[in-house]
DNA sequence: TGACCGCCCATGTTTTCCCATGGTATCCCA
DNA sequence: TGGGATACCATGGGAAAACATGGGCGGTCA
């Protein structure tokens, strides 16, 4: 069944709440996580969410180090320290805290982009900017790409 | 579900307490542990704390070596000897020890840090440049990392 | 007796829960 | 096929609970 999908933008309220799409809440709903989870991406000013997908690939890169070693330590502050779970409340919302709004530099808009198995919050404009050059970049790595399989040829 | 997540920073108070935080506090009720296991980390002026989970490590790290043995022994007095069990008292405060007050730097206010299994406690101002450190290592960690997820979709 | 510790209560703020509303897409039936 | 009824959804606001913080009080141990 596919995931996290489409993209919606929808309106911060005054106490910072925000609605999270309905069809987002649905495959959270089947993914059966508890909340949210949340972590600021390490190289874009987007805050990637999930459930347990989202989560179990966060905790495959920590796992790489033994723990209670100066390396797994610095990677779990860094992962886990810039993690959140926010609760989802009974109309389907979650409040943005500081650390969100800080990170994404968002105000009264929330963009939430699907990217299947877990989808990213973004400041409205600053989505835009990053979904043009992400669009130039996907169509130079499919011509770079020596496929065998037929490549469509978008105008 | 997740683990410890997040950082908050709280106040010290004349009597040389500080709240844990509440999703914290949570996540110490599920894991079952009477009050809160503390260590000094052994690389950083931070002190780990945490329930099973944490103590559990360690435990592992000393059964290494054979018991009674010179080795197992200056391991036991380091990493025992450098830790304590507060209580958490009913409003979900425990109180700052010397040896943590000592080995952190801390004065009047605490950062708590979560990292999944456990959480760390550090001087405010102490913490923010550890974390700077640690997010640029983190990143190159991640960037040595093979990593060859395959992202599966949600059966 | 004095410092400390565990336990209790008070308080202001923040967060959470619950209900209301208006708009929109969907469905049903003529 | 059109039009009305219905369900769903994003949004707003008020009431109640949770939380961090401050302080009081009696017991205990040095």
């Amino acid at each position: 069944m596919a995931g996290f999908v489409s993209h919606f933008t929808n309106r911060l309220d005054a106490k910072g709440r925000v609605s999270i799409p309905a069809p987002f809440r649905a495959v959270l709903a089947r993914d059966g996580f508890e909340g949210l989870y949340c972590i600021t991406s390490s190289h874009c000013s987007a805050v990637d969410a999930g459930g347990n997908d989202l989560l179990a690939e966060i905790n495959k890169r920590s796992e790489a180090f033994a723990k209670l070693s100066p390396d797994h330590d610095a990677l779990a502050v860094a992962l886990f320290g810039a993690s959140e779970n926010p609760k989802i409340d009974g109309d389907g919302r979650m409040t943005i805290s500081d650390m969100i709004r800080d990170h994404t530099g968002l105000t009264d808009h929330v963009t939430f982009v699907g990217m299947n198995y877990k989808f990213q919050i973004w400041e409205p404009e600053k989505f835009r900017e990053y979904r043009a050059e992400a669009q130039k970049r996907a169509l130079a790595m499919l011509a770079a790409q020596p496929l065998a399989t037929s490549q469509g040829e978008p105008s």
